[in-house]
RNA sequence: GCGCCCUUCGUCUAUCGGUUAGGACGCCAGAUUUUCAUUCUGGAAAGAGGGGUUCGAUUCCCCUAGGGCGUACCA
């Protein structure tokens, strides 16, 4: 059986880190098995989605390299949900409800005070034909799912068994008082039409698991197989939706990341295996395992996939960087040169602005006291342009004779008061590149 | 409040009751590189706490603490 997986966003801000996990998970299951990954936009809150946002989760996802195979929208599905929908009406499992907003927080916070978990009392149910009449003219009803009180297990692809009693549960709205079918309903829908066998997604969804295996058997639809990855927590262990805004892949794009990096690292954050992962997507996708993953919350360090980001910057044939330098103004035939000694240097591609602002404006110098007579010595024997390495290797050459200094207490200097750094590329192939010099 | 889940080096994790608690990434140091980075070598670095069970517990059980998720006419 070929496995049938999908990503559900709903349209209602950006993605994040958190998010981007789970549609990778599926994605590369999907990919590994031959399977189909569906990309699915769960907008049946018209209110508070928009547009806008499905073009920026499409934009990035496409940018992450997840790519799906089918595209489908919940808003353009109403009437499986209505068909859906009267099928339990049909079997009794869906009840009319007429109970305001206000009215169950009242009763919530009344069963909290009470010591009691704030669970439905299913009131809705005793009501007379006549007493619904009555409230049927006064007020919009709204629909509820009736649980069957029961222990419901499945076996977790992550967490292992886990069983979760729907009698502490409230049966879950499924038609809103507008009219509007909720998330539930619609999910469930969608996944038996899909033939959706295999759901990845957050552990914050463990209880609508639940619920939603209860609504799948009521809808005679097959089971898929289930698996609740941890949910991200940043450095300091807070949870990160807190702070979704930091993480937005939009944002961390535009930070500098590599698209090649994420996607490797996010592959496999929180697994066991394969420490060391390579940026390879084929090898990535070969050697998904999900159950490498575990259970505990998993800590997203920015700083780690800076770092790895790094390395695979270091690593970029020039050909996945012209387009960026060409942007940047970097000549066509300089680039090479310019690629050359940048790219050991770099952890992030806007590193790369300053670099080539240094080549063509220069830096201001430091000049430590001491180094003054030296830098002057040093500016006295400067090679006239153009310059290419040899220059830079008769010029270090002839100050070394000249002052006897070599190694450290030669370069670094040298290297102050040419870029005005500590640290940096290569002298010997930044040398050629720097358009000024400013010592 | 109730339900579910979690807790091993800084991080991700390994350990089928007996290990000098292993690896990787990160970090630090040394070597190489006339400089930076790379590379190599080395180093520091961990079982939340308390009870059991056992000859022996990181591992099994219980309790406590801490954290997360859920408990919506959101998804």
């Amino acid at each position: 059986m070929t496995v049938v997986s999908r990503f559900a966003p709903s349209p209602t801000g950006l993605i994040h880190v958190g998010n981007l996990r789970t549609a990778l998970f599926n994605y590369l299951v999907c990919r590994q098995l031959d399977g189909t990954f569906i990309l699915r936009f769960d907008d049946t809150d018209r209110l508070r989605s928009s547009e806008k946002f499905v073009e920026q989760i499409k934009e990035d996802l496409d940018w992450a390299g997840i790519y799906w195979d089918r595209i489908e929208k919940q808003s353009e599905r109403i009437e499986y949900y209505k068909d859906a929908a009267k099928r339990l009406k049909d079997k009794g499992l869906l009840y009319e409800c007429f109970e305001s907003p206000q009215e169950l927080d009242l009763k919530r916070k009344k069963q909290l005070a009470m010591g009691k978990p704030p669970v439905y009392d299913r009131a809705a149910l005793k009501l007379s034909e006549y007493q619904k009449k009555e409230f049927r003219d006064q007020r919009a009803s709204h629909w509820r799912f009736k649980l069957d009180s029961q222990r419901v297990e499945w076996t977790d692809q992550i967490m292992g068994l886990v069983g979760v009693e729907t009698g502490s549960v409230s049966d879950p709205v499924l038609i809103r008082g507008d009219g509007q079918f909720l998330y539930t309903l619609a999910s469930v829908v969608d996944d038996i039409s899909f033939k959706v066998n295999y759901v990845i997604r957050g552990a914050d969804h463990v209880t609508n698991t639940a619920t939603q295996i209860q609504l799948i058997d009521s809808l005679d639809g097959e089971v898929p197989k289930f698996a609740h990855h941890s949910l991200l927590v940043g450095p300091k262990g807070e949870p990160l939706s807190k702070r979704m805004s930091d993480f937005s892949l939009s944002e961390i794009r535009d930070y500098g990341i590599e698209s090649a990096a994420i996607f490797s690292f996010m592959s496999c954050l929180g697994a066991s295996a394969s420490p060391n992962p390579s940026f390879e997507k084929r090898d990535i996708i070969a050697n998904f395992k999900i159950n490498n993953f575990g259970s505990n919350h998993t800590k997203f360090d920015f700083d780690l996939l800076k770092a790895h980001s790094k390395k695979y910057l270091a690593n970029m044939p020039l050909s996945e960087i012209s387009k960026y330098l060409r942007d940047l103004g970097v000549p066509t035939d300089v680039a090479p040169d310019f690629w050359e000694m940048a790219k050991e240097n770099v952890s992030t591609r806007s590193d790369l602005i300053s670099l080539w602002d240094l080549c063509v404006r220069g830096a201001t110098a430091k000049i430590s006291k001491d180094d003054k007579e030296f830098i002057k010595k040093c500016k006295e024997l400067l090679p006239p342009k153009p310059r290419d390495r040899k220059s830079w290797q008769i010029w270090t050459d002839q100050i070394k004779s000249e002052t006897n200094r070599s190694g450290k207490s030669l370069f670094l200097p040298l290297r102050l008061a040419l870029t005005g750094k500590e640290d940096g590329p290569d002298m010997g192939k930044l040398f050629p590149l720097l358009q000024k010099i400013r010592m």
